[in-house]
DNA sequence: AGCGTATTTCAACAGTTGTTGAATTGCAAG
DNA sequence: CTTGCAATTCAACAACTGTTGAAATACGCT
């Protein structure tokens, strides 16, 4: 039963390479030979854990999934267990989605950053964007919107939408760091400074939600 | 002097086909092979016209980056002239930023689609995003930037540049049409209807400004 | 120790990649 | 018509692509 031992800490180094070389240079830019370079392991050993470079970009994708939606979804249970009675506030809700992303880049930047920024290509390509998000985070964005529309029964379901639109732009562009806004601010923001962003983004997308449904 | 008359022809041609599949996969998701099939054109004629793939995919990219550039620009300027004594409204200027690109994809979807797609996928790579956005798009946007400043010289500059940062990744993620909003929401909302977005961003961009800014 | 399976290596494949040089065509000016 | 240059075609290159099968090694179990 305790047969693997290498066999896991090869397959995680392959997908650490993989994630980080994918995150640079998207799927078609990386080569499987570069990525087991990387990983320091023989190229056949990639067809041998994983059956194509396809189902190993997949197997990196789903690897933290989950443990994203989790974090996320325990985020808004609590803030539901803690308003039992009253609903949340707008705010509140949007910083349950955001925050525990953020919190995770903030702690431990090193081990998410580069999943993070391969979310942020995968979500603004046409290719990948649709279906790959669809099925891996819609069904947690769902539960979400859910929350909003009983915490705002008012509100009109297509600016609830819209909104989150805009919201999931900010989002993953700040996933993507490419430090555009160093530039722009000579220095005075940093692209990588994620303790900045989740003081702010949370506060600008609960003001945009606010405008779009109360017209 | 009147020497060249197919050469533009096929020019834009090549330019067509190579924005086209740029924008749908990316610039290692393409081969020259590819494009020149589509712009019905012989493989070495792109080495002709474009000494190579790279500077292919560069000027694919200035083509329409001036154009941008000063329809923008004039809407500012307008704006201003309109606004000769006192300062426009912040809801003004960020319109004056968006909506004449949300425009030309209203008036004219297929001839601009491409390229504001390709916009989108590069905004979000950590490979290209960084220097080429800034290369061929920062001067506008520093511009707008301190048309900005000039309206709320009480806001902080840091929230100023955050800002734009959501605004920035709320636009693009726009540009990509991914589609993925039609699944998210049963096709009450359509990813390439730029109307409902052009009615609707300024106005979320707007109150996360001022959330922002005025704490 | 030795057996069996899980893992790793090695070498190779057929097809594709970006790119180039030489040969060919088209066209305008003398 | 011919000369000259711009535009286009054709064929080829070396390097690299994803992928595979067979051989070698490592390791847990009896």
């Amino acid at each position: 039963m305790a047969k693997k031992r290498k066999t896991e800490a090869t397959r995680e180094r392959i997908l650490n390479a993989a994630e980080e070389l994918f995150a640079q240079r998207g799927f078609d830019g990386v080569t499987v030979r570069q990525i087991m370079r990387k990983a320091d392991a023989d190229v056949a050993l990639a067809y041998y854990h994983f059956k194509s470079k396809r189902d190993l970009f997949d197997a990196v994708l789903l690897r933290h999934a989950e443990v994203l939606n989790d974090i996320r979804l325990q985020a808004l249970e609590e803030l539901e267990a803690r308003h039992a009675d009253e609903q949340p506030a707008v705010d509140e809700i949007i910083a349950a989605f955001t925050n525990p992303l953020l919190q995770l880049l903030v702690e431990d930047h090193e081990k998410w950053k580069h999943y993070f920024a391969l979310i942020a290509q995968i979500n603004n390509s046409p290719e990948w964007g649709g279906e790959l998000m669809t099925r891996f985070f819609d069904p947690l964005v769902k539960r979400f919107l859910e929350a909003l529309r009983r915490a705002r029964p008012d509100w009109a379901e297509e600016e609830i939408y819209w909104s989150y639109h805009f919201l999931s732009g900010a989002l993953t562009l700040t996933f993507a760091e490419t430090g555009r806004i160093d530039n722009l601010s000579g220095g005075l923001c940093r692209s990588t400074d994620m303790q900045a962003i989740s003081e702010r983004m949370p506060r600008f997308v609960a003001a945009g939600f606010r405008a779009l449904a109360e017209g």
